[in-house]
DNA sequence: ATCCCGAGGG
DNA sequence: CCCTCTGGAT
């Protein structure tokens, strides 16, 4: 599908007036080379990245190089990411991830989504994560819980699955913003347009939202049959 | 579709 | 209590 103007327009809008809100919109997991990124991002999985950045700094003393990170025991990397939740998973993914460094990439952390997606623990969020923010590199957009829900909210897409979602995005924003439209989504849902209770009374997009100024093209369903809902 | 898992908010 | 937090593997 090809998106209207009056969306792609409504969209670059969007983005112009969050960059305004948010002049700082970066990635927010503590890291200073590559490798960082790509374990503290393996654990920011159904986590806080102010937990993660927690754990990371105990980690990053103890774990340098990947063949660090491949020989750490297990119950020791265990204890040391405990708190960032599935910390059993997330220990076999960031030591078998680590051994397929060493194996296929001479230690490096590969540039490519080909090369990166299917590492254990790393998926296509995770890939984008890394691709955008340590290399420049963006293949996608990231698209995690906070810029699924955004995106849906804002009617920008109505898919659920966050591939889809990524294809719906990238059709509506230049490439040179991919990375940058994720940051300042993920700072907007966590600052105003968080899952539980948005603050759509202080909102700096209220009237870019269909929740609040733009009218939402009404489905119309045929109006035969309408039955009143059976109730619980 | 389900599991992995801890911590904080409402 | 229930939901959510920068998901990924089975």
């Amino acid at each position: 599908m090809i998106p209207s103007q009056a969306l792609l327009r409504r969209t670059l809008q969007i983005l112009a007036r969050l960059k305004r809100a948010y002049p700082k919109a970066d990635c927010e997991l503590d890291h200073a080379n590559p490798l960082q990124l790509l374990m503290a991002t393996i654990l920011s999985a159904q986590c806080t990245d102010i937990r993660v950045n927690q754990v990371t700094p105990a980690l990053f003393a103890r774990c340098r190089t990947a063949s660090d990170f491949a020989t750490i025991p297990q119950s020791e990397l265990e204890k040391i990411i405990r708190s960032t939740g599935f910390f059993r998973t997330k220990a076999r993914s960031i030591r078998a991830c680590a051994a397929h460094l060493i194996t296929l990439h001479q230690g490096e952390v590969p540039r490519t989504m080909k090369a990166l997606h299917g590492l254990p623990g790393v998926g296509r969020k995770t890939a984008n994560v890394v691709l955008g923010n340590a290399f420049n590199l963006a293949e996608g957009v990231v698209v995690d819980t906070h810029v699924g829900r955004l995106a849906r909210r804002m009617g920008l897409t109505r898919q659920q699955d966050p591939v889809k979602v990524e294809t719906a995005l990238i059709r509506l924003v230049p490439r040179r913003d991919w990375t940058l439209l994720s940051h300042l989504l993920i700072w907007h849902g966590r600052r105003r347009c968080s899952a539980r209770k948005p603050d759509c009374a202080s909102c700096e997009i209220r009237n870019l939202c269909p929740r609040i100024g733009v009218p939402q093209p009404i489905a119309q369903p045929f109006k035969t049959n309408i039955r009143p809902r059976r109730r619980r």
